[in-house]
DNA sequence: CGTAGGATTGAGATCCATCAAAATGCGTGG
DNA sequence: CCACGCATTTTGATGGATCTCAATCCTACG
């Protein structure tokens, strides 16, 4: 599984060497561990393992879940290209939760310890580290503030539009995109069944908001579904970046981006 | 409301020199800005405010919350004495949250920008930092797998276990607690209305799960109200540390223990 | 062409939010 | 010490939203 890396990873690609330098750069590229490509439904790590590196996406999707008691699946967050997972399981030492490829996809690990000591020598990827932390905290909050207390069809609109804005890294966003997971895990991932959330998506279809047929989904009416999903992120509904702070985007909900390494402005 | 630091802050007291060092112990210390305490209801800061310090709890409860659009106020966390909070605003340089005494309460804060100092000269600190932000995602996906597709009283067994296991910091886990916070910040945390939370809390009271009386809850059945939570936790049962890693223990939801500077076994 | 898994739709039951009202607790002031 | 007023908690009745069970349809794939 741990091919030697040729092309850099795309992750730190997306990384600017503006700010970290590039001796920080080439650091990091070589403790970058590309993986050969995995199947949908394989694992990259299970919960149990030993934790020794954080991931990225370079292509594909990734969902991580946790188990109940019955052995019921909980998806806590999807991962597309770009974004960071396994970033939860430093705390305990070992992982907390199972990392499932949603389609074919390839992903880069950072080995934990290497990074701890590239990141003792380079105070700047200390700092972008803590905001990739944060990043993670502030999409987890997001996606809780999604399901508390709000309705079905709210809690869809966020998601899907959450999933079109992640989708496309950089682009403007798109009106279609193809969506990497099934009903059931989309349906999953926000509390609902797999019929009430296919029932929405006719709702939504029947209100011209979105088309959708099979894992195509075309945009139609975008701010209909803010409009929906507004009782959710609040904020005076857009979520625009702060202000001039060292900043970047941080998507509502989902993923961690890598982009968490960029500085668009400056 | 930024008083001269006369005794130690709690929570660096709870920090362990053995891990840390006396010299970083000191340090910290110093940049720890002692505040006096605030009446219930007061803001420890707004959403929007400038990012420049995390927070911890010294005594009292905090709550940080979300609005939405049409003002309605979500509860993303509580926050126990010993436990930090503001650590999702590093990301975007604002605070995205709100936090709010729930009683009397008192806080101190650590400038980040000097704490961001102190790690560069002491790796021993970055690294339970990096343990400590794990340590808040892997209470957010706690919080979040509780709340999503699962039934009231599953939810509210889960939250109550949680702070019953936080509100003693090292003791073992008390029968009796005096709750924080009402019925309706108890619920809204959860995704419950007050109506909801308040049939739950009589059928636990009904099923000899728990004495209640206003906010004063005594525990009977334990064993019983896991069975209700472990729908929730998963990971067979037992919430028990992992394995020798050099780690602390995760409660499943909730605030982000201080206890993450410690270290027990080593 | 046939099968299997996913998606959709339907009918019924259940859970929870809503609206409404009563009861309890608590701080304040008489 | 008691009475009052307000907030919180509790309880009830109702309706709506979502889950469950079940069947059918569609699509991808062998």
């Amino acid at each position: 599984m741990t091919t030697p890396d040729r092309s850099p990873c795309i992750v730190l690609d997306a990384a600017s060497p503006a700010v970290l330098g590039e001796t920080v750069m080439s650091r990091l590229q070589r403790l970058a561990t590309q993986h050969s490509p995995v199947a949908a439904g394989e694992r990259i790590y299970t919960a149990g393992d030993a934790f020794t590196a954080i991931y990225a996406v370079r292509f594909g999707a990734i969902k991580t879940v946790v188990d109940d008691s019955f052995g019921n699946e909980q998806i806590m967050a999807f991962h597309l290209p770009g974004e960071f997972f396994g970033l939860a399981s430093i705390h305990a030492g070992c992982h907390r939760n199972t990392a499932i490829a949603l389609q074919r996809s390839a992903v880069c690990s950072l080995s934990y310890q290497a990074l701890e000591s590239v990141a003792d020598a380079y105070p700047a990827l200390r700092r972008q580290l803590m905001r990739l932390m944060s990043g993670a905290i502030l999409s987890e909050q997001g996606a809780y503030a999604a399901i508390a207390g709000h309705a079905a069809p709210a809690r869809l609109a966020f998601l899907l539009l959450s999933l079109r804005l992640r989708m496309a890294r950089d682009q403007p966003p798109p009106d279609r995109v193809s969506l990497p997971m099934s009903r059931a895990d989309l349906g999953n991932s926000i509390g609902l069944t797999p019929e009430t959330t296919s029932r929405v998506f006719t709702q939504f279809r029947r209100d011209g908001l979105i088309e959708a047929s099979g894992r195509q989904v075309r945009f139609v009416n975008v701010p209909g579904l803010e409009a929906l999903a507004d009782a959710i992120v609040g904020q005076s509904g857009t979520d625009q970046v702060p202000q001039n702070v060292a900043g970047t985007i941080s998507s509502g909900a989902g993923g961690v981006r890598s982009q968490s390494f960029d500085e668009d402005a400056s």
